[in-house]
DNA sequence: TCTGGGGTCCTCTATCGA
DNA sequence: TCTGTCGATAGAGGACCC
C-alpha cells in the first residue's frame, strides 16, 4: 500500500537572515550575512540576496566579505530566533501531536497522527494554511515538502525552496529520484558523495542499480543498507515527537592559536564549567567526560573518561577535562577546545560531598571572575587571543556592541548596531514593521545608550490560538487589544 | 580559501568476564 | 585447566547534519 503524503517537512527560508531582515526594515532586499565575524568565522545563513552573489553556510566569513563586500554582516542572536521558533513550533504543535524539530528552523510533522490530513488534498490544504499561519504571526517565510516519509518530505522541501510548497505524489517516488544526485539522499555528504563516484556512482538511479550488497560493500552494513532503500524510495522512520539529548558539550575556537600550556589548561577548566553550567540547566548529569582538542594543523582529537557514575559536579568534570588534558601533546599550538559530557542521566547524585565542592566553586568563582562573559550566553566575537589585556579598541567595541544587536537610546529610542570601531558606535534607529531608520554615531561610552532585548517582529499577530478548528481569514486591520480570544 | 558550534550515529579496536 | 569465543563496554575517530 502506497503511503499517503501526509509527513511534512517544514524548512524555514534563511531563518537567521530572514528573521534579521524583518528586524531591520534597512536590510530587506539586501545581501545579509549573519555568522562568525571573526577572522576564524563562518557563515551560518545567507539571504537570498547574497546567495545569488555566491556567499553560502559554512563558507568562511572572510570568503563571503571578498565575494559580498557591501552585504551587512551580523552576529547572530540566538534568543531572538528561538522566540521565533518557539511561535512556529507552537503552531506545529496545532496540527499534531507527532512534531519532531530538527533544529531552530526544521521540524516534521505527521499529520494523520494529527488527524488534519489523510490524502494529498487534505495534506496540500493543511500545509498551505500553514505557512499562512507562519507569515502571519512571525512575518517570516517557510517552505514545505509533503510525502509519504521523512526522506521524500525533506527532498520537497528543498525543492519548494524559497517560499513555496511541494508534494509528491505517492507512486512517483522512484522516478523522481532516480535522476538525482546521491548527495540529495541524507547521509550522504562529501566523503560518501566521493567514495560513491569514484566507485562510477553519481545518481540515485546509480545506487539502485549497483544492489544493497555491492553498496554495503563499499560504505559498510549500516549505511549501505540504508542507502540501498532510500535510493528506491523506501524509508519508514517515524516521526518521533520527543528525543533525549544524548551528549552536552561546549567548545571554543580561539582568534590566535594558543601556545601557552598554562593558558590551555585554564581554557579547558572554563570550559568544563560552562559544560556542567549546561547540563544542569537541563537537570541532567553524565558519565562520560570527553576533551575535545583541534590542533595548529585542524588535525582534531578526543579524549574521554568514563567516570564510575553519573555526575554534575563542575569540580568532577574539570578535574576530569583536566587529566585528559595531560594525555594530549598541544605543541605547535592549539586552535579549538572543547569540553563535553556524555552517557546522560536524569538523576544527579546526592553526594554531600558533590555539594561542598560546588559551594567551593561558586565562591571562587565569584571572588576571581573570569574573563567577561557576554550577555545572555551569546558571544559576541570569538574567544580573545592568547593576550587579552592588550585588546584593540576595535575589538573592545565590537564586543561591547556586537554588530546586528538592539540598543536603546534615551532620546532616540529602538535601534541596532551597524558598526563600531575606534571608540565609536553606529547606531541605526528603526523597529520591525517600520520604516528605514536613520544612522547616528556615538562614543562607546554614551551613557544614554544601552543593550536592548529583540522587539517581536510582528507587532499585532494574528491570534491562531484556536487554530486549525477555525482558521482565520487573512487579516482585515489591527487588533483591538492583546487578547487569547479569537479575532472579531 | 582555510575551514564554527552543537549535536547524532556508525565503525573499529581493545579489554574483560563469563 | 586451557583455549576459544561471545557480548558488553570503553575509547577513538570519522562522517554527517543544521
Amino acid at each position: 500500500m502506497r503511503p499517503a503524503p501526509t509527513i511534512l517537512h517544514l524548512d524555514m527560508d534563511a531563518f537567521y537572515a530572514s528573521a534579521e531582515q524583518a528586524a531591520k526594515p534597512s536590510l530587506r532586499g539586501k545581501a545579509v550575512v549573519v555568522g562568525g565575524l571573526g577572522p576564524r568565522g563562518v557563515v551560518a545563513t545567507a539571504s537570498y540576496e547574497a546567495r545569488v552573489l555566491g556567499v553560502h553556510s559554512a563558507m568562511p566569513t572572510a570568503q563571503a566579505r571578498r565575494l559580498a563586500p557591501n552585504a551587512a554582516y551580523l552576529v547572530p542572536r540566538f534568543s531572538l530566533y528561538r522566540t521565533v521558533s518557539e511561535q512556529v513550533m507552537e503552531l506545529l504543535g496545532r496540527l499534531s501531536p507527532l512534531v519532531e524539530p530538527l533544529s531552530l528552523d526544521e521540524a516534521f510533522v505527521d499529520l494523520e497522527a494529527g488527524g488534519v490530513a489523510d490524502d494529498s488534498v487534505s495534506a496540500r490544504t493543511t500545509g498551505d494554511r500553514l505557512r499562512t499561519a507562519i507569515r502571519e504571526v512571525t512575518g517570516l517565510s517557510g517552505s514545505v515538502g509533503l510525502a509519504g516519509s521523512k526522506m521524500l518530505a525533506k527532498i520537497a522541501s528543498e525543492q519548494a525552496k524559497p517560499d513555496g510548497l511541494v508534494l509528491i505524489e505517492p507512486g512517483t517516488e522512484r522516478e523522481l529520484l532516480a535522476p538525482m544526485s546521491v548527495r540529495t539522499l541524507p547521509g550522504v555528504g562529501p566523503a560518501t558523495g566521493d567514495h560513491l563516484r569514484r566507485a562510477g556512482m553519481t545518481t540515485v538511479h546509480d545506487l539502485a542499480e549497483a544492489g544493497e550488497a555491492e553498496l554495503v560493500r563499499l560504505v559498510g552494513k549500516a549505511h549501505g543498507h540504508g542507502l540501498y532503500r532510500m535510493a528506491l524510495g523506501l524509508d519508514d522512520r517515524p516521526v518521533v515527537a520527543e528525543r533525549d539529548a544524548k551528549s552536552v558539550s561546549v567548545e571554543d575556537t580561539f582568534d590566535v592559536d594558543l601556545h601557552d600550556r598554562v593558558r590551555v589548561r585554564a581554557e579547558v577548566e572554563r570550559l568544563a564549567v560552562r559544560c556542567v553550567e549546561r547540563l544542569r540547566s537541563a537537570d541532567r548529569s553524565g558519565r562520560t567526560v570527553v576533551l575535545k582538542v583541534r590542533r595548529y594543523d585542524f588535525s582534531t582529537l578526543t579524549r574521554s573518561e568514563t567516570l564510575r557514575g553519573p555526575t554534575d559536579d563542575p569540580t568532577v568534570v574539570r578535574e576530569a577535562a583536566a587529566r585528559l588534558l595531560e594525555a594530549v601533546d598541544t605543541t605547535g599550538g592549539v586552535r579549538l577546545l572543547g569540553v563535553g559530557v556524555t552517557g546522560l542521566a536524569d538523576f544527579t547524585q546526592e553526594d554531600l560531598f558533590a555539594q561542598a565542592a560546588d559551594a567551593r566553586e561558586l565562591a571562587a568563582r565569584s571572588e576571581a571572575p573570569e574573563k567577561p562573559a557576554a550577555d545572555g550566553g551569546e558571544r559576541g566575537g570569538g574567544p580573545a587571543d592568547e593576550e587579552p589585556a592588550r585588546e584593540s579598541a576595535e575589538q573592545l567595541a565590537a564586543r561591547r556592541w556586537p554588530a546586528g544587536h538592539d540598543v536603546r537610546h534615551a532620546e532616540h529610542g529602538h535601534g541596532w548596531v551597524q558598526g563600531s570601531g575606534v571608540g565609536r558606535v553606529t547606531v541605526r534607529f528603526e523597529e520591525p514593521g517600520g520604516p528605514v531608520g536613520r544612522v547616528v554615531t556615538f562614543r562607546i561610552d554614551d551613557p544614554e545608550l544601552s543593550p536592548a532585548d529583540p522587539l517581536p517582529l510582528v507587532r499585532d499577530p494574528v491570534d491562531y490560538s484556536s487554530w486549525p478548528a477555525s482558521l482565520p481569514k487573512s487579516r482585515s486591520g489591527p487588533l483591538s487589544a492583546a487578547g487569547g480570544e479569537s479575532r472579531p
